[in-house]
DNA sequence: ATAAATAATGAGTGATTACTCACTTTGCTC
DNA sequence: GAGCAAAGTGAGTAATCACTCATTATTTAT
Protein backbone atom coordinates (compact mmCIF):
# COMPACT_ATOMS: atom_id res chain seq x y z
CA UNK A 1 0.00 0.00 0.00
CA UNK A 2 1.13 2.97 -1.15
CA UNK A 3 2.05 6.30 0.86
CA UNK A 4 -0.75 8.27 -0.99
CA UNK A 5 -3.59 5.26 -0.59
CA UNK A 6 -2.82 5.34 3.20
CA UNK A 7 -3.07 9.15 3.18
CA UNK A 8 -6.58 8.08 1.44
CA UNK A 9 -7.54 5.37 3.73
CA UNK A 10 -6.80 7.94 6.76
CA UNK A 11 -9.55 10.49 4.96
CA UNK A 12 -12.29 7.94 4.31
CA UNK A 13 -11.65 6.80 7.80
CA UNK A 14 -12.51 10.14 9.20
CA UNK A 15 -15.24 10.76 6.52
CA UNK A 16 -17.27 7.78 7.66
CA UNK A 17 -16.59 8.37 11.25
CA UNK A 18 -17.68 12.26 10.93
CA UNK A 19 -20.83 10.77 9.40
CA UNK A 20 -21.38 7.93 11.90
CA UNK A 21 -22.10 11.02 14.54
CA UNK A 22 -25.52 10.87 13.80
CA UNK A 23 -26.39 7.65 15.00
CA UNK A 24 -26.93 5.99 18.69
CA UNK A 25 -28.05 10.01 19.85
CA UNK A 26 -30.80 9.45 22.68
CA UNK A 27 -33.75 11.65 21.49
CA UNK A 28 -33.29 14.42 24.00
CA UNK A 29 -29.14 14.25 22.86
CA UNK A 30 -30.71 15.16 19.19
CA UNK A 31 -32.95 17.98 20.62
CA UNK A 32 -29.74 19.56 22.76
CA UNK A 33 -28.18 19.46 19.77
CA UNK A 34 -30.98 21.51 17.83
CA UNK A 35 -31.26 23.59 19.82
CA UNK A 36 -27.72 24.34 20.51
CA UNK A 37 -27.08 24.77 16.66
CA UNK A 38 -30.35 27.04 16.62
CA UNK A 39 -29.09 29.58 19.30
CA UNK A 40 -25.25 29.88 18.35
CA UNK A 41 -26.50 30.49 15.04
CA UNK A 42 -28.21 32.91 15.88
CA UNK A 43 -26.47 34.93 18.99
CA UNK A 44 -22.76 32.85 18.90
CA UNK A 45 -21.38 30.55 20.98
CA UNK A 46 -20.04 32.90 23.82
CA UNK A 47 -23.35 34.83 24.41
CA UNK A 48 -25.38 31.51 24.36
CA UNK A 49 -26.00 30.23 27.61
CA UNK A 50 -26.58 26.16 28.69
CA UNK A 51 -29.60 26.89 30.70
CA UNK A 52 -31.08 28.76 27.67
CA UNK A 53 -30.43 25.70 25.48
CA UNK A 54 -32.03 23.54 27.86
CA UNK A 55 -34.65 25.26 27.77
CA UNK A 56 -35.34 25.26 23.85
CA UNK A 57 -34.27 21.68 24.25
CA UNK A 58 -36.82 20.75 26.84
CA UNK A 59 -34.46 19.35 29.10
CA UNK A 60 -32.66 19.67 32.55
CA UNK A 61 -29.80 21.76 32.06
CA UNK A 62 -27.53 18.87 33.64
CA UNK A 63 -28.47 16.34 30.58
CA UNK A 64 -26.76 18.53 28.40
CA UNK A 65 -23.55 17.62 30.73
CA UNK A 66 -24.08 14.13 30.74
CA UNK A 67 -23.59 14.18 26.91
CA UNK A 68 -20.90 16.61 26.67
CA UNK A 69 -18.11 17.46 29.11
CA UNK A 70 -18.24 21.28 28.73
CA UNK A 71 -20.34 23.86 26.63
CA UNK A 72 -16.93 24.17 24.26
CA UNK A 73 -17.31 20.08 23.80
CA UNK A 74 -20.75 20.76 22.66
CA UNK A 75 -19.61 23.50 19.81
CA UNK A 76 -16.77 21.26 18.83
CA UNK A 77 -19.23 18.26 18.47
CA UNK A 78 -21.15 20.66 16.06
CA UNK A 79 -18.92 22.51 14.11
CA UNK A 80 -16.33 19.81 14.00
CA UNK A 81 -17.93 17.55 11.21
CA UNK A 82 -18.99 20.00 9.25
CA UNK A 83 -15.65 21.30 8.45
CA UNK A 84 -15.14 17.86 6.96
CA UNK A 85 -18.30 17.59 5.48
CA UNK A 86 -18.05 20.42 3.93
CA UNK A 87 -14.57 19.68 1.77
CA UNK A 88 -15.79 16.12 1.62
CA UNK A 89 -16.28 15.69 -2.12
CA UNK A 90 -13.03 16.76 -2.83
CA UNK A 91 -11.62 14.21 -0.17
CA UNK A 92 -12.82 11.74 -1.69
CA UNK A 93 -10.45 8.91 -4.08
CA UNK A 94 -12.85 9.52 -7.00
CA UNK A 95 -12.34 13.10 -6.81
CA UNK A 96 -8.79 11.70 -8.41
CA UNK A 97 -10.93 10.55 -11.60
CA UNK A 98 -11.69 14.25 -12.42
CA UNK A 99 -8.62 14.07 -14.47
CA UNK A 100 -9.39 11.12 -16.38
CA UNK A 101 -12.75 10.80 -17.23
CA UNK A 102 -16.15 13.13 -17.16
CA UNK A 103 -15.12 16.60 -17.67
CA UNK A 104 -13.16 17.47 -20.54
CA UNK A 105 -13.74 21.02 -20.23
CA UNK A 106 -12.84 23.00 -17.15
CA UNK A 107 -16.11 25.08 -17.14
CA UNK A 108 -18.24 21.82 -16.74
CA UNK A 109 -15.30 20.98 -13.66
CA UNK A 110 -16.53 24.14 -12.23
CA UNK A 111 -20.02 23.74 -12.74
CA UNK A 112 -20.31 20.54 -11.03
CA UNK A 113 -18.55 22.07 -8.19
CA UNK A 114 -20.39 24.98 -7.85
CA UNK A 115 -23.88 22.83 -8.20
CA UNK A 116 -22.96 20.56 -5.61
CA UNK A 117 -21.41 22.96 -3.32
CA UNK A 118 -24.15 25.16 -3.87
CA UNK A 119 -26.65 22.59 -2.37
CA UNK A 120 -24.41 21.91 0.54
CA UNK A 121 -24.51 25.32 1.83
CA UNK A 122 -28.43 25.60 1.18
CA UNK A 123 -29.07 22.69 3.61
CA UNK A 124 -26.64 24.10 6.32
CA UNK A 125 -26.99 27.54 6.31
CA UNK A 126 -26.89 27.25 10.13
CA UNK A 127 -23.90 25.07 10.97
CA UNK A 128 -22.02 26.88 8.28
CA UNK A 129 -22.85 30.38 9.90
CA UNK A 130 -21.37 28.60 13.18
CA UNK A 131 -18.23 27.05 11.90
CA UNK A 132 -17.26 30.29 10.20
CA UNK A 133 -17.73 32.51 13.25
CA UNK A 134 -15.91 30.48 15.62
CA UNK A 135 -12.88 29.03 13.68
CA UNK A 136 -11.22 32.22 14.78
CA UNK A 137 -11.46 31.95 18.55
CA UNK A 138 -11.76 28.27 18.89
CA UNK A 139 -7.77 26.73 18.04
CA UNK A 140 -8.34 23.27 17.43
CA UNK A 141 -11.41 24.42 14.83
CA UNK A 142 -8.50 26.71 13.06
CA UNK A 143 -6.08 24.08 13.41
CA UNK A 144 -8.71 21.22 11.54
CA UNK A 145 -9.59 23.48 9.01
CA UNK A 146 -6.28 24.68 7.90
CA UNK A 147 -5.11 21.28 7.89
CA UNK A 148 -7.75 19.81 5.59
CA UNK A 149 -7.74 22.95 3.35
CA UNK A 150 -3.74 23.15 3.02
CA UNK A 151 -2.84 19.56 2.55
CA UNK A 152 -5.82 18.24 1.09
CA UNK A 153 -7.72 20.49 -1.22
CA UNK A 154 -5.55 22.90 -1.89
CA UNK A 155 -3.30 19.85 -3.06
CA UNK A 156 -5.61 18.35 -5.24
CA UNK A 157 -7.13 21.42 -7.22
CA UNK A 158 -3.47 22.54 -7.87
CA UNK A 159 -3.32 19.18 -9.43
CA UNK A 160 -6.94 19.90 -11.77
CA UNK A 161 -5.78 23.18 -12.51
CA UNK A 162 -2.26 21.52 -13.63
CA UNK A 163 -4.22 19.32 -15.69
CA UNK A 164 -6.51 21.53 -17.78
CA UNK A 165 -3.17 23.75 -17.95
CA UNK A 166 -1.40 21.25 -19.49
CA UNK A 167 -4.42 21.24 -21.99
CA UNK A 168 -4.16 24.73 -22.74
CA UNK A 169 -7.65 24.83 -21.35
CA UNK A 170 -6.53 27.31 -18.44
CA UNK A 171 -3.34 30.37 -18.85
CA UNK A 172 -0.05 29.50 -17.36
CA UNK A 173 -0.33 31.15 -14.25
CA UNK A 174 0.67 29.90 -10.63
CA UNK A 175 -1.92 27.28 -9.67
CA UNK A 176 -2.80 29.35 -6.27
CA UNK A 177 -3.44 32.05 -7.96
CA UNK A 178 -6.13 30.48 -10.67
CA UNK A 179 -7.61 28.52 -7.30
CA UNK A 180 -7.84 31.43 -5.61
CA UNK A 181 -9.51 33.56 -8.23
CA UNK A 182 -11.80 30.91 -9.07
CA UNK A 183 -13.18 30.23 -5.43
CA UNK A 184 -12.98 33.61 -5.20
CA UNK A 185 -15.71 34.00 -7.73
CA UNK A 186 -17.93 30.61 -6.69
CA UNK A 187 -17.85 31.72 -3.19
CA UNK A 188 -18.73 34.98 -3.62
CA UNK A 189 -21.36 33.99 -5.97
CA UNK A 190 -22.63 31.77 -3.19
CA UNK A 191 -22.44 34.02 -0.03
CA UNK A 192 -24.07 37.03 -1.97
CA UNK A 193 -27.25 34.93 -2.83
CA UNK A 194 -27.23 32.45 0.13
CA UNK A 195 -26.37 34.42 3.07
CA UNK A 196 -26.15 38.39 1.91
CA UNK A 197 -29.14 38.27 0.08
CA UNK A 198 -31.41 35.20 0.75
CA UNK A 199 -34.78 36.65 0.28
CA UNK A 200 -34.01 37.69 -3.83
CA UNK A 201 -34.86 34.53 -5.63
CA UNK A 202 -32.53 33.79 -8.64
CA UNK A 203 -32.05 31.08 -11.35
CA UNK A 204 -29.12 29.16 -9.87
CA UNK A 205 -28.57 27.16 -13.34
CA UNK A 206 -27.91 30.07 -15.12
CA UNK A 207 -26.37 32.19 -12.32
CA UNK A 208 -23.88 29.35 -12.03
CA UNK A 209 -23.12 29.72 -15.70
CA UNK A 210 -22.82 33.35 -15.91
CA UNK A 211 -20.26 33.15 -13.07
CA UNK A 212 -18.15 30.73 -14.65
CA UNK A 213 -18.33 32.37 -17.60
CA UNK A 214 -17.00 35.39 -16.28
CA UNK A 215 -13.73 33.70 -14.21
CA UNK A 216 -13.41 32.03 -17.61
CA UNK A 217 -13.20 35.05 -20.38
CA UNK A 218 -13.72 37.83 -17.97
CA UNK A 219 -15.22 40.99 -17.72
CA UNK A 220 -14.09 43.10 -20.70
CA UNK A 221 -15.79 44.25 -23.77
CA UNK A 222 -15.48 41.40 -26.34
CA UNK A 223 -14.37 41.54 -30.13
CA UNK A 224 -15.25 38.88 -32.55
CA UNK B 1 -30.18 72.69 -3.63
CA UNK B 2 -31.46 68.82 -5.17
CA UNK B 3 -32.20 66.03 -3.64
CA UNK B 4 -28.73 64.85 -4.67
CA UNK B 5 -26.95 67.53 -3.42
CA UNK B 6 -28.67 66.98 -0.25
CA UNK B 7 -28.16 63.55 0.26
CA UNK B 8 -24.22 64.45 -0.14
CA UNK B 9 -24.17 66.51 2.29
CA UNK B 10 -25.41 64.29 4.91
CA UNK B 11 -23.36 61.78 3.71
CA UNK B 12 -20.33 64.36 3.98
CA UNK B 13 -21.23 65.10 7.45
CA UNK B 14 -21.31 62.06 8.53
CA UNK B 15 -18.08 61.33 7.21
CA UNK B 16 -16.56 64.33 8.84
CA UNK B 17 -18.67 63.56 12.12
CA UNK B 18 -16.91 59.83 12.37
CA UNK B 19 -13.56 61.42 11.60
CA UNK B 20 -13.71 64.33 14.62
CA UNK B 21 -14.44 61.39 17.03
CA UNK B 22 -10.75 60.57 17.79
CA UNK B 23 -10.85 64.05 18.84
CA UNK B 24 -11.60 65.42 22.66
CA UNK B 25 -10.26 62.04 24.09
CA UNK B 26 -8.79 61.45 27.45
CA UNK B 27 -5.47 59.24 27.98
CA UNK B 28 -7.66 56.75 29.63
CA UNK B 29 -10.05 56.61 27.12
CA UNK B 30 -7.56 56.48 24.77
CA UNK B 31 -6.20 53.90 26.47
CA UNK B 32 -9.63 51.91 27.19
CA UNK B 33 -10.18 51.87 23.42
CA UNK B 34 -7.03 50.55 23.10
CA UNK B 35 -7.35 47.84 25.03
CA UNK B 36 -11.29 46.93 23.96
CA UNK B 37 -10.23 46.72 20.19
CA UNK B 38 -7.19 44.72 21.23
CA UNK B 39 -9.29 42.21 23.08
CA UNK B 40 -12.18 42.15 20.97
CA UNK B 41 -10.88 41.31 17.89
CA UNK B 42 -8.77 38.39 19.86
CA UNK B 43 -11.69 37.15 21.68
CA UNK B 44 -14.55 38.45 20.26
CA UNK B 45 -17.16 40.85 22.06
CA UNK B 46 -19.19 38.57 23.80
CA UNK B 47 -16.04 36.46 25.36
CA UNK B 48 -14.66 39.62 26.84
CA UNK B 49 -15.38 41.11 30.33
CA UNK B 50 -15.68 44.63 31.16
CA UNK B 51 -13.13 44.26 33.93
CA UNK B 52 -10.53 42.28 31.71
CA UNK B 53 -10.45 45.85 29.04
CA UNK B 54 -9.86 48.17 32.61
CA UNK B 55 -6.65 45.76 33.27
CA UNK B 56 -5.28 45.93 30.47
CA UNK B 57 -6.10 49.61 29.79
CA UNK B 58 -4.71 50.61 33.67
CA UNK B 59 -7.72 52.15 34.92
CA UNK B 60 -10.68 51.25 37.16
CA UNK B 61 -13.84 49.39 36.17
CA UNK B 62 -15.70 52.22 36.39
CA UNK B 63 -13.88 54.62 34.45
CA UNK B 64 -14.87 52.75 31.05
CA UNK B 65 -19.05 53.33 32.25
CA UNK B 66 -17.93 56.74 32.91
CA UNK B 67 -17.95 57.31 29.38
CA UNK B 68 -19.81 54.27 27.53
CA UNK B 69 -23.35 53.34 29.09
CA UNK B 70 -23.12 49.88 28.53
CA UNK B 71 -20.12 47.59 26.93
CA UNK B 72 -22.57 47.66 23.65
CA UNK B 73 -21.78 50.97 23.56
CA UNK B 74 -18.58 51.17 23.66
CA UNK B 75 -18.31 48.33 21.29
CA UNK B 76 -20.31 50.69 18.46
CA UNK B 77 -18.21 53.28 19.38
CA UNK B 78 -15.58 50.69 17.90
CA UNK B 79 -17.22 49.26 15.20
CA UNK B 80 -19.68 51.73 14.17
CA UNK B 81 -16.27 54.45 12.66
CA UNK B 82 -14.66 51.60 10.71
CA UNK B 83 -17.65 51.10 8.80
CA UNK B 84 -18.10 54.63 7.23
CA UNK B 85 -14.32 54.82 7.02
CA UNK B 86 -14.22 51.40 4.94
CA UNK B 87 -16.41 52.69 2.07
CA UNK B 88 -15.40 56.35 2.67
CA UNK B 89 -13.82 56.84 -0.37
CA UNK B 90 -16.52 56.00 -2.39
CA UNK B 91 -19.13 58.68 -1.13
CA UNK B 92 -16.68 61.20 -1.33
CA UNK B 93 -18.39 63.88 -3.99
CA UNK B 94 -15.06 63.41 -5.89
CA UNK B 95 -15.66 59.86 -6.63
CA UNK B 96 -18.55 60.84 -9.32
CA UNK B 97 -15.80 62.46 -11.03
CA UNK B 98 -14.02 58.86 -11.97
CA UNK B 99 -16.82 59.28 -14.49
CA UNK B 100 -15.18 62.18 -15.91
CA UNK B 101 -11.48 62.73 -15.80
CA UNK B 102 -8.23 60.40 -14.57
CA UNK B 103 -9.34 56.90 -15.43
CA UNK B 104 -10.21 56.12 -18.93
CA UNK B 105 -9.54 52.57 -18.78
CA UNK B 106 -11.45 50.20 -16.40
CA UNK B 107 -8.20 48.70 -15.35
CA UNK B 108 -6.65 51.79 -13.82
CA UNK B 109 -10.06 52.73 -11.95
CA UNK B 110 -9.55 48.58 -10.38
CA UNK B 111 -6.09 49.23 -10.08
CA UNK B 112 -6.48 52.76 -7.85
CA UNK B 113 -9.72 51.20 -6.00
CA UNK B 114 -7.62 47.87 -4.87
CA UNK B 115 -4.51 49.43 -3.82
CA UNK B 116 -6.35 52.27 -1.46
CA UNK B 117 -8.44 49.66 -0.08
CA UNK B 118 -5.32 47.26 0.47
CA UNK B 119 -3.54 50.04 2.38
CA UNK B 120 -6.78 50.51 4.57
CA UNK B 121 -7.44 47.04 5.38
CA UNK B 122 -3.60 46.51 6.79
CA UNK B 123 -3.99 49.45 9.09
CA UNK B 124 -7.60 48.49 10.40
CA UNK B 125 -7.58 44.37 10.69
CA UNK B 126 -8.18 44.71 13.90
CA UNK B 127 -11.25 46.61 13.45
CA UNK B 128 -12.26 44.99 10.49
CA UNK B 129 -12.09 42.05 12.25
CA UNK B 130 -14.50 43.28 15.06
CA UNK B 131 -16.78 44.63 12.92
CA UNK B 132 -17.28 41.65 10.46
CA UNK B 133 -17.55 39.56 13.59
CA UNK B 134 -20.29 41.34 15.60
CA UNK B 135 -22.33 42.70 12.30
CA UNK B 136 -23.81 39.17 12.35
CA UNK B 137 -25.16 39.86 16.17
CA UNK B 138 -25.73 43.89 16.38
CA UNK B 139 -29.12 44.85 14.50
CA UNK B 140 -27.67 48.03 14.74
CA UNK B 141 -24.29 47.25 12.96
CA UNK B 142 -26.32 45.46 10.59
CA UNK B 143 -28.90 48.18 9.53
CA UNK B 144 -25.76 50.30 9.53
CA UNK B 145 -23.50 48.43 7.26
CA UNK B 146 -26.85 47.56 4.88
CA UNK B 147 -27.29 50.82 4.42
CA UNK B 148 -24.25 52.00 3.47
CA UNK B 149 -23.42 49.40 1.12
CA UNK B 150 -27.15 49.22 -1.23
CA UNK B 151 -28.07 52.59 -0.90
CA UNK B 152 -24.55 54.17 -1.68
CA UNK B 153 -21.69 51.63 -2.62
CA UNK B 154 -23.93 50.05 -4.77
CA UNK B 155 -25.35 52.22 -6.76
CA UNK B 156 -22.08 54.60 -7.35
CA UNK B 157 -20.38 51.69 -8.29
CA UNK B 158 -23.31 50.82 -10.88
CA UNK B 159 -22.82 54.26 -12.64
CA UNK B 160 -19.24 53.68 -13.00
CA UNK B 161 -19.60 50.02 -14.75
CA UNK B 162 -22.84 51.31 -17.11
CA UNK B 163 -20.22 54.08 -18.42
CA UNK B 164 -17.49 52.01 -19.10
CA UNK B 165 -20.07 49.79 -20.66
CA UNK B 166 -20.99 52.24 -22.64
CA UNK B 167 -17.71 52.71 -24.08
CA UNK B 168 -17.77 48.73 -25.06
CA UNK B 169 -14.92 48.06 -21.94
CA UNK B 170 -16.92 45.91 -20.43
CA UNK B 171 -19.78 43.59 -21.67
CA UNK B 172 -23.18 43.86 -21.16
CA UNK B 173 -24.33 42.06 -18.31
CA UNK B 174 -26.20 43.28 -15.36
CA UNK B 175 -24.21 45.58 -14.05
CA UNK B 176 -24.69 44.35 -10.23
CA UNK B 177 -23.31 40.93 -11.49
CA UNK B 178 -19.97 43.00 -12.79
CA UNK B 179 -19.69 44.30 -9.63
CA UNK B 180 -20.24 40.74 -7.49
CA UNK B 181 -17.75 40.01 -9.42
CA UNK B 182 -14.98 42.28 -9.09
CA UNK B 183 -15.58 42.58 -5.63
CA UNK B 184 -15.34 38.87 -5.08
CA UNK B 185 -12.07 39.13 -6.95
CA UNK B 186 -10.38 41.97 -5.35
CA UNK B 187 -11.85 40.90 -1.58
CA UNK B 188 -10.65 37.12 -2.38
CA UNK B 189 -7.38 38.60 -3.02
CA UNK B 190 -7.07 41.24 -0.03
CA UNK B 191 -8.79 38.18 2.23
CA UNK B 192 -6.48 36.04 1.49
CA UNK B 193 -3.62 37.98 1.94
CA UNK B 194 -4.16 40.34 4.63
CA UNK B 195 -6.01 37.47 6.78
CA UNK B 196 -5.67 34.25 5.99
CA UNK B 197 -2.04 34.09 4.64
CA UNK B 198 -0.36 37.29 6.15
CA UNK B 199 3.26 35.88 7.01
CA UNK B 200 3.72 34.98 3.19
CA UNK B 201 5.13 37.95 1.64
CA UNK B 202 4.17 38.95 -1.74
CA UNK B 203 4.44 41.55 -4.22
CA UNK B 204 1.46 43.56 -3.58
CA UNK B 205 1.96 45.52 -7.00
CA UNK B 206 2.08 42.57 -9.10
CA UNK B 207 -0.72 40.92 -7.42
CA UNK B 208 -3.06 43.62 -7.87
CA UNK B 209 -2.09 43.48 -11.53
CA UNK B 210 -2.47 39.98 -12.63
CA UNK B 211 -5.66 39.43 -10.36
CA UNK B 212 -7.39 42.19 -12.33
CA UNK B 213 -5.67 40.84 -15.22
CA UNK B 214 -7.93 37.56 -14.56
CA UNK B 215 -11.20 39.65 -13.52
CA UNK B 216 -10.95 41.70 -16.56
CA UNK B 217 -9.92 38.64 -19.03
CA UNK B 218 -10.85 35.07 -16.98
CA UNK B 219 -8.58 32.20 -16.53
CA UNK B 220 -9.13 30.76 -20.00
CA UNK B 221 -6.20 29.86 -22.48
CA UNK B 222 -5.88 32.83 -24.81
CA UNK B 223 -5.11 32.10 -28.52
CA UNK B 224 -3.53 35.15 -30.00
C1' DA C 1 -6.44 81.00 44.81
C1' DT C 2 -10.92 79.26 44.77
C1' DA C 3 -14.91 77.20 43.14
C1' DA C 4 -17.21 74.43 39.94
C1' DA C 5 -17.03 70.78 36.73
C1' DT C 6 -15.33 66.82 35.07
C1' DA C 7 -12.58 62.40 35.40
C1' DA C 8 -11.37 58.52 37.93
C1' DT C 9 -11.86 55.27 41.49
C1' DG C 10 -12.93 50.56 43.59
C1' DA C 11 -15.72 48.29 46.79
C1' DG C 12 -20.26 46.58 46.39
C1' DT C 13 -24.71 44.78 43.88
C1' DG C 14 -27.88 41.29 42.28
C1' DA C 15 -28.11 38.48 38.39
C1' DT C 16 -26.24 34.97 35.66
C1' DT C 17 -22.70 31.79 34.46
C1' DA C 18 -20.87 26.86 33.50
C1' DC C 19 -20.83 22.96 35.82
C1' DT C 20 -21.64 19.20 39.86
C1' DC C 21 -23.86 15.60 42.24
C1' DA C 22 -26.95 12.86 44.82
C1' DC C 23 -30.93 11.08 43.28
C1' DT C 24 -34.87 9.19 40.21
C1' DT C 25 -36.52 7.29 35.96
C1' DT C 26 -36.08 4.47 31.95
C1' DG C 27 -34.99 0.57 29.09
C1' DC C 28 -32.87 -3.76 28.54
C1' DT C 29 -31.24 -8.68 29.83
C1' DC C 30 -31.82 -13.03 31.77
C1' DG D 1 -39.87 -9.15 37.43
C1' DA D 2 -35.48 -8.56 39.52
C1' DG D 3 -31.18 -6.44 38.62
C1' DC D 4 -28.48 -3.13 36.43
C1' DA D 5 -26.49 0.30 33.55
C1' DA D 6 -27.48 4.32 31.20
C1' DA D 7 -30.30 8.54 30.79
C1' DG D 8 -32.28 12.24 32.90
C1' DT D 9 -33.09 15.46 36.71
C1' DG D 10 -32.85 20.01 39.26
C1' DA D 11 -31.37 22.12 43.34
C1' DG D 12 -26.98 23.81 44.60
C1' DT D 13 -22.14 26.15 44.05
C1' DA D 14 -18.48 29.21 43.53
C1' DA D 15 -17.08 32.28 40.20
C1' DT D 16 -17.82 35.86 37.21
C1' DC D 17 -20.69 39.13 34.93
C1' DA D 18 -22.07 44.14 33.68
C1' DC D 19 -22.99 47.91 36.05
C1' DT D 20 -23.68 51.50 40.26
C1' DC D 21 -22.42 54.97 43.39
C1' DA D 22 -20.46 57.50 47.06
C1' DT D 23 -16.09 59.34 47.31
C1' DT D 24 -11.57 61.29 45.80
C1' DA D 25 -8.42 63.34 42.38
C1' DT D 26 -7.67 66.36 38.60
C1' DT D 27 -8.79 70.21 35.19
C1' DT D 28 -10.71 74.27 33.99
C1' DA D 29 -12.68 78.92 34.55
C1' DT D 30 -12.64 83.08 36.83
Amino acid sequence: MSELDQKEQWLEDLIRLSGEDDQKKTDKQAKILEAAIEIFSEKGFAATSTSEIAQKAGVAEGTIFRHYKTKKDLLLSIAGPIAIKMVAPFLLRDFAKVLDLPYNKVEDFYRAVARDRMEFVRQNLKLIKILFHEVSFQPELMEQVKSLLTNVVVQRFERVIKHFQEQGQIIEAPPWRINRSAASMLLGMITFHMFLNPDSSFNEEEEIDRTIDILMHGIAGRKD
